[in-house]
DNA sequence: TCGTTTTTTGACTACTTGTCAAAAACACAC
DNA sequence: GTGTGTTTTTGACAAGTAGTCAAAAAACGA
């Protein structure tokens, strides 16, 4: 077939198709039940088709996992670059990379299950190599981004470096604190009887502190930062904000 | 038997010992492989004995994750008391308490692993009520020891809480950032190419810089922290201390 | 030495991931 | 429609898990 009508034929798009609804559903037995919940055999059962046809789309188990994580990856990332792009002082630009992570976990909760699932048995190993580098390239998009707004920080004037601070020991707290602070809320049922009623607000707070402390002008208290933040989302993130919206809406009815 | 020699029979110091092998073996292989290396027959084939004589000991796998947390947990607990009683300003209380806390990681590094383990399937769930209440426990003293030394620094007007900032919030922060840093540190290998060359120095760096973004006097600056740390060290973890240098001596030696 | 109690065993069930030859579905020429 | 070659799908199978339990073995007490 030298061309074809679409840019694929019907066949493969139903194949494509189907590894959609494979991983939309992988994704729901990983919130409800764990990595433990996840098996291809249910999958199989559920979806109606033999074991053999799913492993045709995944070779294991752990393909599944990396695939879930890169398409979240993938999104954080657009989110980051968006962010970053924000016309503004270097310490306001990552303010909107902090509004922008926060709007990536409220968006795609079930992702902090699957990339907690990733960090603990050999997965990336047993996965394949594209799969690997896909994610490996996701993060340092991020990471590199963020080290860019740190980056013209220290170059704007606002932020200094010295001794043993430097660009990737900022970007490296940042990391700890939200990378920390999610994963213990998703995973701490009881946040709020140790007094934490509100998780993204107290991280966001807590980069705030963490940033004044590495003295990155202009500090928190010099910044209006609820209307910033709400400045944020309006000019960058109207299309995430309605999304999550609808979807709130949608757990409110459910229950 | 109205009294015994021992507090314990001959075979129940025999179980007993025995209990111990099977947690050691079973961290091994959580080292090695992961949660998903653990398994109870290759546990009952290294030890010699039968399944059944395992399930004895540990009615299912998530009882010895259980068993190793708490193993774990209840020293951290230790080293924290100790830390919190240290004789000094409130700032230097917390340093005492990060130190024990570096501590903790470096003697107990597999810790990690088994920790994050937990947090990931539902095993809280399948464990025992005993094994769940002794980890809550353990946390609740952490939590509790933390926030002692918090409330303390601002009794004494070292610190000041207002608005959202509470003293749960600082706890909050340096969880995240401890807990988040020392686990990207234990699962993210290529953190050197990232220009992170000592993960452990860099948490207690980004702990101060958190620490005087709210303001806990004396400021990270006004403080030797080094001579600090190194006095801790001396006065309150000398044997500690010196069991962690005979374990880098042994790795030294094996590789 | 013998009966009783406790401990240990390993075959068993029910589940998992992953493979692969054979069967079914499909595409296409005539 | 029919025949033919290719692709896709299937489910029985191997090899490995967790956990159970009746029966065998060991320990104990008299």
């Amino acid at each position: 077939m030298v061309f074809m009508k679409s840019t694929l034929t019907r066949k493969q798009r139903e194949v494509k198709e189907r590894e959609g609804r494979i991983l939309e559903l992988a994704r729901q037995m990983i919130v409800q039940d764990g990595y433990h919940g996840l098996s291809m055999d249910r999958i199989a059962e559920a979806l109606e088709y033999s074991k053999g046809t799913i492993y045709q789309h995944f070779s294991c188990k752990e393909e599944i996992l990396m695939a879930l994580v890169n398409q979240s990856m993938q999104r954080r990332v657009d989110l980051f670059r968006r962010a970053a792009a924000f016309q503004g002082r270097s310490r306001e630009r990552m303010t909107a990379i902090g509004a922008s992570s926060e709007l990536f976990c409220q968006l795609y909760p079930d992702n902090v299950h699957v990339e907690h699932a990733i960090r603990i048995t050999s997965i990336k190993e047993k996965a394949s190599e594209q799969r690997r580098m896909c994610l490996e390239r996701c993060e340092a998009s991020c990471s590199e981004i963020v080290r860019g707004v740190i980056s013209d920080a220290v170059a704007a004037g606002d932020l200094a470096v010295e001794g043993e601070v430097g660009v990737e020991q900022v970007a490296f707290g940042l990391w700890s604190l939200t990378f920390g602070g999610y994963s213990i809320a998703a995973t701490s049922p009881s946040l709020a009887n140790l007094g934490i009623h509100d998780p993204i607000m107290a991280i966001r707070n807590n980069c705030n502190r963490l940033l004044d402390g590495f003295g990155w002008k202009p500090l928190a208290k010099d910044l209006d930062l609820p209307a910033l933040v709400e400045r944020i989302q309006r000019e960058l993130f109207a299309p995430e904000l309605a999304q999550l919206a609808e979807l709130n809406r949608g757990r409110a009815r459910r229950g």
